[in-house]
RNA sequence: GGCCGUAUCGUCUAACGGUUUAGGACGUAGCCCUCUCAAGGCUAAAAUACGGGUUCGAUUCCCGUUACGGCUACCA
């Protein structure tokens, strides 16, 4: 393997993607993007319990939505996989042996049962909680003589007694922590499972990672790892451990406080760009005043040296915010796509894309979330089959219904039925009836939308057709009661 | 409890110890624009947790306190 940087985002299939996730996913994916690396998917299913059936293909799914595409994992296969580690069991073993055999791990026999009550004791007496490392120093013989025999055993890596390890995170700086607060870490389970420290040190190396971008959950045990590393002859990959995502109340991310599912912002109707463009900016700035960020552009402007080191509370309004500007930036074509099957879902599919594509141009700047296209511009699709109240107290009476009325017949003989023309019309007949223009507009936007507030009248008018039109007027005029 | 980490407007954040009356953005309020609703423009209120140092000078460096978070599993 040469010098080029590897990365790797290694989520446990827990059931879907956390924003959180998505984030380091993001982090992992731009860092290697910007320096020409790649970008592993490793798929971390050492827990048995814990796995849930269809979550690596919803996770691969939600990144493939979210535009972040990896160079190597499962269905990509690359030189070191397999990239599921429960397909990796005997490389995990043998290294296990190999620790055993130099005698910086061992067999530990000890009950769930035995540890839980050391663990009561310690906590009884205030101690700090940790494995009394009863079977550190069993002979090796009688490890494997006792193994032979059927018991169940579960492998510990040694740490030292005494002494500190210093090491240097690219966003924290150097961190110390002293040996006595680490116990003999399980690395080989039971079941024959590596954990998750055993698995992420050997898999990383063998690889290749360059630069292990992860939470900082994950802070404290890294000299755990290090110390695999150094067993194992290794060099050790460089460190980020990113700052965490916080609910409004400054908790660690989690349900209960909102959605925490990527794929529920995508449901609600969110874009991915804004989706990407909001989590980069949670623990990371460009350092200059730009805001609105193409994956293109943040792979560009992306440093590790920029993320934060204090943890970011997931502001929605925020992410509306960036929604929105999204949405003024994307091809219509691409946004009525996205709409299809939503009209669709509601019996609309006699549109063409033209009108669709000038349907959204109407409403691209009154919209924040994309099923809004369609819950309020319906009447672009469909003639309205209620007025809403307010609109009829404020502006509904004998007067406008007459004043619709004469307006329908003009409009229904207007030689052009542009936005220019209506809109001549109108003001002709305003200028006519020494009233102000907005006497006309706001009853006609009610009979044909059904609504007081939308796009403009006259490009809606001109979209909507004569015919539509003429036809809303007058039945308008007949079903909304004069108050 | 122990260990580790973090601490600038309500929120996301900027400010290589001096260029700072601490900048931008979201949100909030007001004004402008206007056929409505938006969008947009302008304006306003709004922060360096606290206490000690170091320094001619601290948001920035050090220490302590406080608060918050993470870790402390045969979970990741």
């Amino acid at each position: 393997m040469n010098d080029q940087i590897r990365v790797r985002f290694a989520p446990s299939p827990t059931g879907y993607l956390h924003v959180g996730g998505l984030r380091t996913a993001l982090y992992n994916y731009l860092f290697a993007r910007r320096h020409n690396g790649r970008f592993v998917l490793r798929i971390e299913d050492t827990d048995q319990a814990r796995k849930v059936e269809g979550a690596v293909e919803n996770l691969i799914e939600t990144l493939r939505w979210a535009g972040i595409e990896y160079d190597e994992g499962p269905g990509r296969e690359g030189d070191v996989g397999p990239y599921v580690q429960s397909q990796r069991l005997p490389i995990y073993h043998s290294h296990v042996q190999q620790l055993i055999d130099a005698g910086t791990a061992y067999s530990c026999f000890c009950t769930p049962e035995r540890l839980d009550e050391i663990r009561q004791k310690q906590m009884a007496a205030k101690q700090a909680v940790a494995y009394d490392r009863h079977c550190r120093d069993l002979s090796p013989a009688d490890a494997a003589r006792r193994i032979a025999a059927g018991e169940k055993r579960v492998v510990r890596m040694k740490v030292p007694l005494t002494g500190e390890m210093t090491f240097h995170d690219i966003i924290r700086g150097d961190v110390t922590i002293g040996y006595n607060v680490l116990d003999d870490q399980v690395i080989l389970k039971s079941d024959g499972f590596p954990t998750y420290h055993l698995a992420v040190v050997v898999d990383d190396h063998l690889m290749g990672v360059t630069h292990v971008i992860r939470g900082e959950e994950w802070l404290p045990s890294v000299p755990k790892h290090i110390l695999l590393y150094q067993y194992f002859g290794w060099s050790v990959p460089q460190m980020a451990h990113l700052p965490l995502l916080l609910n409004p109340d400054r908790s660690k991310l989690s349900k209960r406080q909102g959605d925490v599912a990527v794929e529920d912002y995508r449901t609600k109707g969110y874009l991915k760009e804004a989706m990407v463009n909001f989590i980069a900016f949670l623990g990371w700035n460009p350092g200059d005043e730009r805001e609105i960020f193409s994956m293109q552009e943040l792979t560009e402007a992306f440093t590790l040296e920029r993320v934060g080191q204090s943890g970011a509370v997931f502001n929605v309004d925020k992410l509306n915010w960036l929604n929105q500007q999204h949405l003024k930036l994307k091809p219509a074509a691409e946004i009525a796509a996205m709409l299809r099957p939503m009209l669709a879902a509601r019996g609309i599919t006699d549109v063409t894309d033209e009108y669709l594509q000038r349907a959204i141009g109407l409403m691209r700047e009154r919209v924040t979330l994309l099923p809004e296209f369609i819950e309020n511009g319906l009447y672009l699709f469909r003639d309205p089959d209620e007025y809403e109240d307010a609109g009829v107290k404020k502006s509904w009476d004998a007067e406008a219904v007459g004043r619709i009325t004469t307006l329908a017949d003009e409009l229904a003989s207007l030689a052009m039925f542009d936005h220019p023309s209506i809109e001549g019309c109108v003001r002709l007949l305003s200028e006519r009836w020494g009233i102000k223009a907005g006497k006309i507009i706001h009853p006609t936007r009610l009979a044909v939308s059904g609504r007081t507030g939308g796009p403009g009248l006259f490009e809606m008018m001109e979209l909507l057709g004569r015919d539509a039109v003429v036809r809303r007027l007058r039945s308008a005029v007949e079903r909304i009661p004069v108050r």
